[in-house]
DNA sequence: CCTAGCAGTCGGAGCGGCGGAGTGCTAAAA
DNA sequence: TTTTAGCACTCCGCCGCTCCGACTGCTAGG
């Protein structure tokens, strides 16, 4: 009968961390004997390769063949990383380039967000990515109708550093005048407002509306609807991807593919970092913990960022399962935080 | 003393032909006996051999080891790809491919390229990018001075299908007029003419303004020389880039991060185009043509696209020496002309 | 419950031999 | 002079082999 802790005895847990520890240094299986030299108990390898036995019928290790040390399996990176202590200190030179790289104030969240992603793949050598802010929830700041050519107008709307654009066709015929009207009144009706508000005036006045004006107003109100739906800005940032080309935690040449695959799927990667966005600070999903097979062989570290007292987006890091989560969790802590004063600073 | 044509004889030629396809197909190392059979010329074995240890000689090809076959180099590809028939018909279903993405006409450039660079890799297999077109060159629709919080202005400036924007300092304590004043001036006075133009205008007016309006003037003009300079739309888009992954064409790990950094560098990406767009009608650089040493071990196929008389952008595929150039020079070809189409339907 | 010792297992490195693909050369034919 | 057939030679890659070492699991004793 074992003394618990969690469900496994306190050494047992000792001896899965250190493993997991040996593992993602060496990426080779490791043996009793080393383990013995590396946890600091005072147990012969003998005792060990018992528990080890035990770890692996508990589906902690795997063993990939017979006379083979023991390789951590998903289960031990969930509980390695669960039992990592909860905070631990960034590097000096770590922080300061976070901070350096956050005092040159920016004023474009794009551009705010790509720089993001490359000191986050600078500092951990993995591939990072940034789910930029939605113009949604922020109030618009001013909105615009623009006539590009003969029949065909721009609707643009500003957000708190994001724009939007849609275009739209001009009834045939429509006069100058009309367009006019229209501009201003969509100007000022909606200042202040949500894009969701937005196109409920829009809905409004397109019922007193009549001729071309509610023609115009309607369809205003769609290119909304598409600002809310699907906008421009709702995409995904890159950084540092040639880092998954040289990580060997990547050994295989199909992983490698499918991993690049997957972040190419802008949605699926939407998904994954918005799921992560719910779980607050800093969420870790390793293997086959991500929902989508190409990243089984793969670890996300990533961490939501807020301003104005909701989140607006997601940052993280994708690297192999057996990536450096100590140091990658707290870099992406940090910057994340970094990264919520700085885009709270943009709303002025 | 041999009948020269180029510089190669006429066999030879066509010998290094036969040969460079047969490479491109299977990737190993060809041998005389192989290429008797598979060029078509009434010769033996032995004659071949002749010449292909004077084409060796040449520097047209390599020989891993003595008892193996010959690959092609560098200058071997060259040669094959000058020998190319200008133009090759596209498949059937690719050019249906093609007509049917642009059919949907969307309004936005982004929109177009980042479809374009999907579709160019699907065609292709291999990974494609996009220069996106400058501001610089076409006119100002539309520019606005818009204030965004309490001291800063952001400054728009619609071009046809591309919107540039920079964060302005207000002096502080502007009046609301002085900015009412210089937001209409600047409106009126810059539309129809090129950035350039404009901040030569912006700047004349510096000169005559005084207080506060001299330096809004003076901000404006550093921005729209910002615009020039580095406009954010001035980006690459790309698309296709896990067909890098799983292409074995790039057999050895370094390679493949090589091209992945090299890709990563959007400066030197857009060096690489640019070069690229001065070539008409579709340029190919193959493995050390490239500026990059990344690509060293790639080619890249390379159209610029134009609209109203002008070149504003390219776009292209990167892909393995040993690439299918005739489906990759008539895919880019293709989709460059009708992308140059509907680049010109967007200036209406 | 832990440990020392030991037999057993299995992959990987190293080695030699073999087969095959392909070459270069030579000498004869066109 | 060019082409061809024939032939000796080279060298890689593969196969099977053995051996080594790194582990393990088990057993028996503390």
């Amino acid at each position: 009968m074992e003394r618990q802790q969690g469900s496994l005895s306190e050494r047992k847990a000792a001896l899965l961390r250190a493993l997991v520890r040996h593992y993602i240094r060496t990426g080779e299986p490791v043996g009793s004997e080393a383990l013995a030299a590396a946890s600091g108990l005072h147990v012969s390898s003998a005792t060990i390769r018992n528990d080890l036995a035990a770890l692996e019928e508990l589906g902690y290790l795997t063993q990939p063949h017979t006379s083979a040390g023991r390789a951590p399996t998903d289960l031990a990176y969930r509980l390695y990383v669960d039992m990592l202590p909860s905070r631990t200190k960034l590097r000096d030179a770590e922080r300061r380039a976070i901070v350096t790289f956050f005092d040159e104030a920016l004023a474009d969240v794009d551009e705010i967000l790509r720089g993001t992603t490359q000191l986050l793949s600078r500092l951990t050598r993995y591939a990072s990515l940034a789910f930029a802010p939605s113009v949604g929830e922020s109030s618009i700041v001013r909105s615009e109708l623009i006539g590009l050519g003969s029949a065909t107008l721009l609707l643009v709307v500003f957000g708190t550093g994001r724009v939007e654009k849609r275009v739209i066709e001009a009834p045939p015929g429509a006069s100058e005048d009309v367009l006019e009207r229209v501009s201003r009144t969509m100007m000022q009706a909606f200042r202040g407002k949500t894009l969701g508000e937005a196109r409920v005036e829009a809905e409004e006045r397109t019922k007193v509306a009549s001729g071309d004006e509610r023609v115009l107003l309607e369809r205003a109100g769609e290119a909304l609807r598409s600002m809310e739906d699907a906008p421009d800005s709702e995409h995904v940032v890159m950084g540092g991807v040639s880092n998954i080309a040289s990580e060997e935690g990547f050994n295989r040449r199909d992983t490698l593919r499918q991993v690049y695959e997957a972040l190419e799927r802008e949605s699926a990667m939407l998904g994954l970092l918005r799921e992560a966005a719910a779980i607050s600070p800093v969420s870790v999903s390793i293997g086959h913990e991500n929902p989508i097979p190409g990243m089984w062989e793969a670890s996300v570290v990533a961490a939501p960022y807020a301003a104005g007292g909701g989140t607006v987006g997601t940052i993280g890091v994708v690297g192999p399962m057996r990536m450096d989560y100590a140091a990658a969790i707290s870099a992406v802590r940090a910057v994340a935080d970094r990264l919520s004063a700085a885009v709270e600073a943009l709303r002025t």
